[in-house]
DNA sequence: CGGCATATTTTCGAAAACGAACATTTGTTT
DNA sequence: AAACAAATGTTCGTTTTCGAAAATATGCCG
């Protein structure tokens, strides 16, 4: 392996680790420690990663892919929720997952469960479930868009109708006042919709702030949904539509 | 701040930057560099952090599936034959490509290209792909198989059959002496005979060890492939057939 | 207030990482 | 084959980090 081949190599081991130490790349490219601080520094200096006593990690300014930042933007309230969300799941149930980082970090923490049987059209949420021998993940086909992983599309709806699932754990880009769903992508939407019609219970992951965002179009109502997790209690609008449809709210 | 603030802030930061110094720490938390290194090594104990000498990172446990590790033994050889691959494209082109770690090689290194039209059945080769934004990457629906990220079933071939390819790109199992293309799951192997009725060029990537491996199932023939690319001359009797079948033989 | 437990700082010798200089290997040109 | 440049390995003195232990600070209860 060449020098040019090697740098390639541990840049993209970094990104993928998030940090690797000296140590970790002499095993991984089998030279002496000082080749790698050799190589670190000169990395370092073109600015591709940051330097640190002991290895090398993510260039601080190069970390932020949108995707990527969203994602390091797990906060405290949206782990609460998944693992709210995780803990409503039994093992060996059949599940939908849809698009979102709120329903990604819930795959996250569903790890943990045996047997599960899953529907997806998120290609992370597959990637992360896909390493459990005892799951079986099943992914929507379609086109993948590239700013979240998200698969969308007509031929994703006609897979979905397929199924029946047990539980079907969704998403949202915001809740408007009077309890409808509302997302940025029509053809997201389509899917979503799929994913109500086909789901036994459906549980909503939302943390407060969705009840203040603005979005374009209408996937549904709040009162298709079976259970609500939220970090805090839903303004007073939607407390009373909850209470209409007996819809069960998980405070997190 | 108390330490539990402390600890959920250093985990934060950890979590958000991948990797934190003991100095970036010492003046975030406004504590000495001791009191870090002590919270540090609690955290690393619940497994919470990984500990390196200087900082801490993320935990390397959540990220070490059996199939990323594989993923990092990105030989020099199957470099070369990605790198030869990725050169037969040109901009603007539609492909098919398979499951295989070096189809996935070769998608890493189709990023430089522009406006490709992409369907796979390899999950690892979407996530990979779907990073470009002026790639159209279409995947295809099934079932994930868990060690390496490949769709397979009968969906898959019938979605792939709704294409029609200027290049098809397959990556296989073994090639036995008289031609036939080897693989070991049978679901995979009717993806890629579809794949190969629905394109125009199929290119073979190939390294030399595939020509000393068997396989289970027959999932072609090589004289169905346009192009092979490998890193050494193959054995007489594939050379006879490729030249009977005018295949181009590229060396990487 | 005086004990008592916990958390933090301070101190210091040991261990690790660092970089510079030099030796060796590798690859290329003539 | 010889000459040369670039990359890598080796050695060694210097700097940084580490962790144990002792000293100090903080908080809590009677």
């Amino acid at each position: 392996m060449n020098q040019t081949q090697r740098h390639e190599k541990i840049v993209g081991l970094i990104k993928q680790h998030g940090f690797m130490s000296i140590d970790d790349l002499v095993s991984a490219c089998d030279v002496t420690p000082q080749t790698i601080r050799r190589d670190l520094n000169q990395l370092a200096e073109n600015g591709v990663v940051s330097r640190y006593h002991g290895g090398a990690g993510l260039n601080r300014s190069w970390e932020n892919t949108p995707y990527q930042e969203r994602k390091t933007q797990n906060s405290e309230v949206k782990e609460k929720i998944a693992e709210a969300v995780a803990a409503m799941i039994p093992d060996g149930a059949s599940l939908f997952i849809n698009i979102g980082t709120t329903t990604e970090l819930i795959a996250t923490k569903l790890l943990n469960h045996k047997n599960l049987h899953v529907v997806t059209n998120n290609i992370h949420v597959a990637t992360i479930l896909s390493a459990k021998e005892d799951f079986s993940v099943i992914i929507a086909a379609g086109e993948v868009r590239y700013r979240d992983g998200g698969i969308i599309g007509e031929a994703t709806c006609d897979f979905i109708s397929q199924f029946r699932m047990d539980y079907g754990i969704i998403g949202i880009s915001g809740i408007s006042s009077d309890g409808a769903l509302l997302d940025f992508d029509f053809r997201e939407v389509k899917v979503s919709q799929a994913i109500l019609e086909h789901t036994q219970h459906v549980i909503l992951a939302a943390d407060y702030s969705k009840f203040e965002r603005r979005a374009m179009v209408e996937q549904g109502h709040i009162s298709q949904v079976d259970c609500l997790v939220c970090d805090k209690t839903p303004p007073a609008s939607i407390s009373r539509i909850i209470k209409e449809n007996n819809i069960t709210f998980v405070k997190a």
